[in-house]
DNA sequence: CTGATTTTGGACCAATCGGTTCATAAGTTT
DNA sequence: AAACTTATGAACCGATTGGTCCAAAATCAG
């Protein structure tokens, strides 16, 4: 099988690529030149695999979104009660804070930030990405509430968009130049607003 | 006084145009069309008046930041109490996500995604102008605080800092898609870490 | 070895990018 | 009205944009 000139590049590894570059430099700002040098293919196998530009930002937004998702599923199961994974989460943020280089946030609030007002298709994938997100939060607010560490008076819907919207404030903040300790101070507010 | 031909247009009318069309698309995605147009002037007078496209945009900014400044400074001193302004800059951002074609966000946030990792220049025009912001939100926390109605027990530059990385964390959350209810709802957890 | 199938590199495309140049228009001063 | 100064419109620039096309290369089945 596999008839034909066999590829010289990976299809996961030149998406991963690809999402690399437009995590780091946006969209817009992103040649063809800067994608095919990354993905280390030629413009005719770009436009035979991916189609066209628009078409691999979706793809790696879906990418993203399903390694994020594994990622976070992965801690929340790995934590050993639902509250040290919020805390957790927001820890690796403010680490994140102390790579200057690593300033690239997430590729969803970037791309949130790029086309909410301005791409349909994008704005959706970006909706539902964020949704899936805040489910995920979701379980770890319950689980936390059952155990006793996030007061249980409240909705926890409410508290899961409350992290989440306090998760894309601090890759903002980082990105206008918070340093870690400025990080762990805004986080250890937000976190009283759990008890 | 006023020698030579008169210019045809206004000077803030056209850096308020082009900020305005900075603010909605992004930079990168604004052409040099895009904004003689907007700005109702011809390419000449726009290289002739504004330097380059690039000097253009730390004008806007800038111009954005007096602006936001100005609009929170009264705010707040028309405020019947310290607790009372920083609700209502919430309420605002909640009002903000009824009207689904203001989705624009805040400039500086925007550029703060834009060009956090790739211009220092702009970098560190916005690091100045979320200081000038954390500051205002400091004098309305120490008033709040003075006035009762935000706990004293708590560091009141801790408290602005968070603050303002809520407001960024809202702004994003309209981008996403949040509708106005979601933004009451998170907004009244996020202030609930002030009592 | 031949033919079928697929990928690849490079030439090519019109359109647009940000930016420059300059003659002309439109004023003011004398 | 002439001299001076400034703003404007249009032509022009090379470079780059995202995207297409196709002959050549590389593999497979027969």
């Amino acid at each position: 099988m596999n008839i034909g000139r066999p590829k010289e590049f990976e299809f996961d590894e030149a998406l991963e690529a690809a999402l690399d570059v437009f995590w780091k430099k946006g969209y817009e700002a992103t040649s063809l030149q800067d994608l095919t040098e990354a993905m280390k293919l030629s413009k005719s196998s770009f436009y035979q695999t991916f189609e066209s530009k628009h078409k691999l930002l979706q793809s790696c937004i879906m990418r993203y979104q399903e390694i994020i998702t594994k990622e976070l599923t992965d801690s929340l199961e790995n934590s050993k009660s639902g509250r040290s994974f919020i805390e957790g989460a927001f820890n690796a943020l403010a680490e994140k804070a102390k790579s200057p280089c690593d300033h690239r946030g997430c590729l969803i609030v970037n791309c949130a930030n790029e086309f909410a007002q301005k791409d349909p298709t994008i704005a959706d994938l970006i909706n539902k990405a964020t949704k899936k997100t805040t489910d995920i939060f979701l379980i770890a607010v319950k689980r936390a509430q059952k155990e006793g560490e996030v007061s249980s008076d409240k909705k926890p819907l409410s508290i899961a968009r409350y992290l989440v919207s306090n998760v894309c404030g601090v890759q903002t903040m980082i990105k206008t130049g918070a340093n870690s300790t400025m990080i762990k101070e805004i986080s250890d507010v937000a976190l009283q607003a759990l008890n």
